[in-house]
DNA sequence: CTGAAAGCGCTTACAG
DNA sequence: CTGAAAGCGCTTACAG
């Protein structure tokens, strides 16, 4: 039994189609379309024998097909940084869920933070007609999307807002969460505090930040420029930062990372250090709390966003216009010993 | 500009489709699918004006037509465990990475390692005509996949090997790296090495047994009863399956954990003890030299996993018929002090 | 209860 | 260089 036998012709491989069906039973093509879709109003006589004849051709209906004449595809398409990051996984999991729960199929890919391989990526996506698109930014201007959005995708952006467009949006609330990490490092005792964040051009990047001067600022404490340090989260780029904001005649005595990847990194260089140094992570991420001492995070909850997300894209799709909001989730403050660690000057 | 005014009519919203464009231009059909597809023979002047009719309509193809009538979708599917799960993480960018640089889309979801789910979600895949599918299977009886193969599906099975069919498979060379990594405790001293594995069930968890046995028994080391655990993987089963081996008159010295999974949570039960125990596990993960000791571990390459699958899918679709292969990829032992901890009796 | 005709939005094969 | 007709595999709207 040969395991593919695909020919040269349009047909799927070999595969028969309704019309097939229809001549082995002996019936009419809607006949066939009855029983396969389980419409009433067909004989139980006639229905043995067209299930007989889809048994015997291995007859499989072509969703695709039916798709193109329904005019919704039942299909969600998500656009995220890197499908292999851990932080998008859940995220990933909770949008397939909720798609499921509706009948509905997953197209994703990566962006690689790279905005022309997320236009070209949703744009296909919309070629294929997705009912809806979640979009995880890599860029800042998505006017792309607006004739998309105009011809009825439904469209949610999530972690980062939209550019330039007015949409949906689904994401933590980056700047309290930051202001409430470092106020715990200042109210742990800690006055000399630095910050290492994402790159500027990233939302979330510039929020916490905020979030950072904020606390700073509330506190009376005045912020060094040597102290602050944002651009890519490679290793390559934040373990010298953290080095030099260590270092010197005033250094830090506790770090409020920006991500879980710069947390990472963080880690690292505090684990080759003599003295003690607190840190705060913005990000909860898997054995945090096995490390010595465990991680203090500031904890989102990347399933929920994805739920919330898909909840609304549905809702967009079930019906009435609706204007574009705002869904701003809390983030939580997890103490597990490296943010209660006491300034070692 | 009202972010979505989707109709009842069946036209994916109000898309103008490439009549529309015909119509606007004054030119024939086929003129602009020309234009659209970059045909040759159409001279610049109607090239001209069927461009300016896009961008007015805001026309974009609907690639779901153009796949009925060509016959194959440029779409992969992937069925894997759970979309949440790191470890397929990286796996899973492989697949779409590799699927990409073929101009194909990547549809994937989550069996939650129940049998039927999986098998609702591969037939569903076939039902939209993915020209291919690569599945980590969940179940243990892949007759149903038998027709779509036959059909034409390029099937291939990662990191087990299908049930009661004949198909390619890719997978980590489980007996083998499990033996590796006992042995490695055994030259370190150790002979009472506990085993704590997933359900029997699952391929890899026997396999991975195997190799345990063998390295035992070509020490010339007995087994007691109590130092093989099999089961869910769920910390609320390995926590105490752990305890069990680690107490009583002869407890182990050494634990081998199966995957991942167990790893975790046998270090968590390691953690809360007064005597050193040495660990070994099946599969690497984030974050495992940060901990104290460092966990040495036998390390797949998922990346890897999903790259060959993905690449032998699309030979497959390229051509002629070929005959199942099954694929072993090395795995590598990386030692990072737990490991190498000497027997504390 | 049943089925022939038209159409979803494209491409293919062909004729001018 | 250009386009009308047929068809991909289904569903819709309608007639018997």
């Amino acid at each position: 039994m040969p395991h593919n036998r695909r020919t040269s012709d349009p047909r799927y491989g070999n595969r028969p189609t309704m019309k097939d069906v229809a001549a082995q039973a002996g019936v009419g093509l809607k006949t066939v379309s009855r029983v396969v879709n389980g419409e009433p109003g067909v004989t139980p006589e006639t229905e043995r024998r067209v299930r007989a004849a889809i048994e015997a051709l291995d007859f499989r209906r072509n969703d695709s097909a039916r798709v193109l004449r329904k005019g919704r595809t039942a299909t969600v398409g998500l656009v995220l940084e890197d499908l292999a990051d851990p932080f998008y996984g859940p995220l990933n999991r909770a949008v397939e869920e909720v798609a499921r729960a509706h009948g509905a199929l997953l197209i994703n890919g990566s962006s690689a933070e790279d905005p022309d391989r997320e236009r070209e990526l949703a744009l296909a996506l919309c070629a294929r007609r997705v009912d809806g698109l979640i979009v995880i930014p890599a860029g800042n201007d998505h006017r792309y999307l607006e004739p998309e959005m105009r011809a009825g995708v439904a469209t949610v952006f999530v972690d980062r807002p939209a550019g330039r467009i007015d949409a949906d949006v689904v994401l933590s609330d980056n700047f309290g969460g930051a202001r409430g990490g470092v106020a715990h490092l200042i109210a742990g005792g800690h006055r000399r505090i630095g910050f290492i964040g994402d790159h500027p051009r990233i939302h979330t990047a510039t929020e916490r930040l905020r979030g950072y001067h904020a606390a700073m600022g509330e506190a009376g404490l005045p912020v060094a420029g040597s102290w602050v340090s944002l651009g890519s989260t490679d290793p390559g780029r934040v373990a010298p930062a953290a080095r030099a904001m260590l270092a010197g005649p005033e250094p830090v005595t506790a770090v409020f990372a920006g991500n879980n990847r710069v947390t990472v990194t963080v880690v690292r260089v505090l684990a080759s250090l003599r003295r003690p140094v607190a840190l705060v992570g913005f990000d909860d991420f898997e054995l945090a709390d096995l490390l010595r001492p465990g991680v203090t995070v500031v904890a989102q909850d990347p399933a929920a966003l994805g739920r919330v997300a898909t909840d609304r894209l549905f809702q967009r799709l079930a019906g009435s216009v609706l204007t574009p909001t705002r869904t701003e989730l809390p983030t939580r403050l997890v103490p597990r010993g490296s943010g209660e660690l006491p300034p070692a000057n």
